[in-house]
DNA sequence: CGCGTTTGACCCGCGC
DNA sequence: GCGCGGGTCAAACGCG
């Protein structure tokens, strides 16, 4: 796909579009990212999507917390040239978060031995009716991210290869959103592409599980060796 | 022929 | 219990 640069610009990384009644980000990274789940599928979802390129710039400025380790992974010499020449600047960077994911919250603050977070403990809280509800979904439910991109093409080059399943149109949107999985054998990540009915050019990407492999051709030649982002934000 | 897409039917969770 | 809507299945179809 010869646009996947384009289709790269990035305008945010967020979580669930509807509700997003939480903002945040993480400080503190566990040293063993495969100790938690959710930590690791953001990660793998950000180094596939090269969403570091995306709002480099703009990040101390949006979000005066963010660890200081974080934002100097964000910016590195070559994701600033990336951005300058592909784009022509800093984009703007939305992180948000929903409700009705209120469980990974839980998960992470598991991970990390809880209130380790540079988040508010508040915004962690859920009643027991909401908790009945995330633990219902959580039996399904694998870690999901959304990825909103203005992109003239819906389906965006991760570097994996995926299977269109489904197409359903949404109510109150005259968008089809598209369900696609990764065509690999004992992989059930899976991807819903829609668009934005309030701005048609932007894609809603969303990200469900974890990759068990590698992507299926080699995209990633950003990442120092050694290199981690070990503050991660949502 | 194999692989991917399309599309209508079906399933299931949720709200009323 | 019922209806709605989102998500998935699977047969048919298209393409290289």
């Amino acid at each position: 796909m010869s646009s996947s640069s384009e289709a790269m610009l990035n305008q945010g990384l967020f979580e669930e579009q509807e509700m997003p009644t939480h903002m945040g980000f993480f400080t503190a990274f566990p040293q063993n990212l495969t100790s938690c789940p959710p930590l690791m599928a953001c990660h793998q979802s950000l180094k596939a999507f090269n969403i570091t390129a995306a709002a480099a710039d703009a990040l101390p400025n949006s979000y005066p917390n963010l660890s200081e380790t974080l934002i100097s992974s964000l910016t590195s010499q070559k994701h600033r040239q990336h951005l300058a020449s592909e784009f022509g600047g800093p984009q703007v960077l939305s992180l948000q978060r929903s409700s009705a994911n209120f469980w990974t919250w839980g998960e992470v603050n598991e991970c990390l031995g809880s209130k380790k977070m540079g988040v508010e403990q508040g915004h962690l809280g859920v009643s027991a009716m909401k908790m009945k509800r995330i633990k219902a979904r959580r039996k399904v439910r694998e870690p999901r991210f959304c990825f909103k991109t203005m992109s003239d093409v819906d389906v965006l080059d991760d570097g994996y290869k995926w299977r269109k399943y489904g197409q359903k149109v949404v109510k109150n949107t005259q968008h089809p959103r598209s369900y696609y999985r990764c065509t690999q054998d004992n992989c059930r990540v899976k991807k819903r592409v829609e668009r934005l009915a309030e701005d048609p050019r932007m894609v809603i990407t969303t990200y469900e599980g974890r990759h068990v492999h590698s992507p299926s051709h080699d995209l990633d030649d950003s990442q120092p060796p050694n290199s981690q982002l070990n503050s991660l934000f949502w």
